[in-house]
DNA sequence: TGTACATCAGTGAACGCGCGTTCACTGATGTAC
DNA sequence: TGTACATCAGTGAACGCGCGTTCACTGATGTAC
């Protein structure tokens, strides 16, 4: 049957959003797209009438996902004192939910490890994207130059997010806890002056 | 047929060192038995009288990854001078050959991703066996006790992961070097004094 | 405003493919006598 | 030392399964007249 004007839109962007927690969660092989499709209550058949390949859904899920990270990022740095804000994005960054919450946190501590992997074009695309976080971060990032503090945030949240991800191998909450505290201290003095 | 003496000691062996390679390189799940039976000349179905399954071979592959590189680094301790231990090890952990040759590299920046998303009593093994690379390399960090020496190791080598796994994302070979350049200087301050 | 037709989001069977795993079989070597 | 038999590493066909993708079809709505 057709569908009302906007329904379209509405459909892709509910896969996209649905894709990019999946992603997260549980990598780019590991979530099919019937599986997908049927948290949405629809069939797997729809989905080309949306994407042109699961990779393509891949590179549009990043992009949803380095957007809605961007945006929590950016929201505890506005919450946070004048001059504390990166403190209060290290906090955030190497929090306990943020390391139970993979499906709604940072892309790059998600997603790295798949996105090598990938092929030459499309990880040059993803990478790219995930330089788009980075670019916006930078602003919290001391540095004379925009060039600098865009280098620097690159290494803040790259080693932020392998520490993360070795934190998320670990079965036991309590030792979580005590791994991510270390993190907070270390990335803390490692950034500030 | 059957075969000699240590044969079959020998052919274990020659497994788990392609594999420790190909999912250092590829992944858990892209590499499978058939492919790396065959790039030893052997078939798949003879797999099944080493291993009881690929998770099985994936930890022993883990195990061999994590005592290869550890040989490496602690081989570019003892060759630095006394006191420029750490440093060399930083060097190294993030130099342009380690980048380029995650087959041979840290299973930590290579495998974190596929490890979080093992069933619980894999992931929880698998953390076990990253841990004892971390023991191992406690020893060069700085600190009071035997404890905070590992807890600093795991801090600063999960945090190099994160970023030569960043790096790996780029195509771009002077871009990987500048990226590489930049957190060796932040990681070399971040563990001196 | 009413009617006829075109559109196209979504359906569900079917495709080829590679995966991990199983199993009956082979046959050279180890072992028991 | 010689013979008969057991062993078992390795083979290759076959298994069920889930994957990404294709395609003929449906039918309510948009659009043209």
């Amino acid at each position: 049957m057709r569908y009302s004007r906007e329904h379209k839109q509405r459909t892709r962007e509910r896969i996209v959003q649905a894709a990019a927690r999946r992603f997260r969660a549980w990598g780019g092989a590991g979530s099919g797209i019937t599986t997908l499709m049927n948290e949405l209550h629809l069939t797997h058949g729809g989905f080309y009438r949306h994407f042109a390949s699961k990779e393509a859904l891949f590179e549009e899920a990043l992009r949803a996902s380095v957007i809605e990270m961007g945006d929590r990022i950016t929201a505890v740095a506005e919450a946070a004192p004048r001059g504390a804000e990166l403190g209060a994005i290290v906090d955030a960054y190497l929090s306990e939910r943020h390391c139970e919450h993979p499906e709604r946190g940072c892309p790059l501590a998600a997603l790295a490890g798949d996105i090598v992997r990938l092929p030459p074009a499309a990880r040059t695309a993803c990478h790219g994207i995930l330089m788009s976080y980075a670019q916006r971060m930078a602003r919290y990032l001391p540095g004379a130059t925009r060039d600098q503090r865009e280098r620097r945030a690159v290494i803040l949240f790259s080693s932020m997010a392998g520490t993360l991800g070795f934190a998320r191998t670990l079965g036991d909450r309590a030792g979580r806890s005590h791994l991510l505290a270390d993190a907070r201290a270390f990335h803390r003095r490692a950034v500030g002056r």
